[in-house]
DNA sequence: CGACTGAGTAATGTATACAGTGGACGTTGT
DNA sequence: ACAACGTCCACTGTATACATTACTCAGTCG
């Protein structure tokens, strides 16, 4: 086993991406750095940092003068989002070898099957669904796209919450997950592709229908 | 006339990616903040803050204990971003009005055609090319996009004066716009992505085909 | 009564100071 | 000769101090 350390402000960046998706971090609120950082038990120097990394993920936003303040979450960005998400995924699905894809095919498969069964435990099917979804594009070897996904995810998890109101919503997408992991079973990858842009268009549909009802 | 103030941070980020693109910061060479600071007559703080920002955009890496280096350009991240660029100006190509495409469609076609005639300048070609590119997406509202897009082609820049080295390459560059503007103007969106792609596909392998000779 | 002004305050933006780590180099022991 | 160890120095990572800016809220003038 190795020890590993980490800086200050990488650990500060994983808790305040923590504590946002955990909800006690309300989205568009300042930020005070001062109190913050003597919340977290550090000084402003690292914590600033941490700011700006995130900021350039689209977390945090700033403004001259009047410093960070969580970015605000709205309709607008998550609709944004998705398409984007949509395209890098497909991308990612496309630029994934053949070889690869088929060896994984079968686990996908029982993965999507069970993903119906085990929707009983609220708050494990995103994880869940992110595991399906690190599994299907598990063969790209492109790495800047991968970050990229990554933390355009990142985003997107705030939305979580909202999200997962429905369970017929859950069923759904299970549904989803089976075609596309059918079509890559059959050696479709276009049409898993196009599925996924699918699978990412009704989810996103089906969020904005909970967002403003 | 507004004055317009920076902080120093946004302002060293900006004369950092100045010089990267000017070659006076060799790539892959390591970063000493104390000499770097002392040479832009600020402090190490903002030039910090200013470097954790490039970091993000894939300019600049870091090690914990070691500091920055600016980041090696390489073959493999050079086919990692062409293709990820292809695909999201595909996606903001789709994403526009058609309305809005029918619209610029003449400038387009018009400025495609110049391009081939005025490559006599050396150094005028990228910007032409990107002022091309900007025109082509003008009309995508989805602001994360175009920002993804934004700092993606950052990334890329680094590898123009590798590009920029044989006229014929220049030619069928701008053969390709025409096609694509052609297309643009005929209305057929899909087709014009397509040619984009292929654009972008074709840029990619007449650059690295420069850069192991 | 309303709008402008100005001091005061709290926060951000920047500089400096301190602490801890990595690497170079010399030393020592075999 | 060479490997292992220890010391030293330069540099990064963090904390603190300073400067500057933006908001607040009386107070004053029209």
């Amino acid at each position: 086993m190795v020890i590993q350390r980490q800086t200050l402000r990488a650990q500060i960046r994983a808790e305040l991406i923590e504590r946002m998706n955990a909800g006690s971090l309300p989205p568009g609120e300042a930020i005070n750095e001062v109190h913050l950082a003597a919340e977290l038990g550090v000084s402003r120097t690292p914590l600033r940092e941490a700011l700006i990394a995130l900021e350039n993920e689209g977390l945090i936003q700033s403004e001259q003068g009047k410093g960070f303040r969580f970015s605000p979450v709205s309709a607008k960005e998550f609709e944004e989002l998705c398409p984007v998400l949509a395209a890098l995924e497909g991308l990612a699905l496309e630029l994934s070898p053949p070889e690869h894809l088929a060896e994984i095919a079968p686990q996908l498969l029982q993965e999507a099957r069970e993903f119906s069964a085990n929707v009983a435990e609220y708050g494990v099917i995103t994880k869940y669904d992110d595991e399906w979804h690190d599994l299907l594009l598990s063969g790209c070897t492109n790495e800047r796209l991968m970050d990229l996904i990554t933390t355009l995810k990142l985003a997107l998890r705030r939305y979580e919450s909202v999200m997962v109101k429905d369970e017929q919503m859950i069923e759904r997408a299970a549904s989803e997950h089976q075609l596309i992991a059918e079509r890559v079973a059959a050696g479709d990858i276009a049409g898993a592709i196009e599925a996924l842009r699918t699978n990412w268009l009704n989810g996103m549909q089906r969020t904005l229908n909970n967002f403003a009802p």
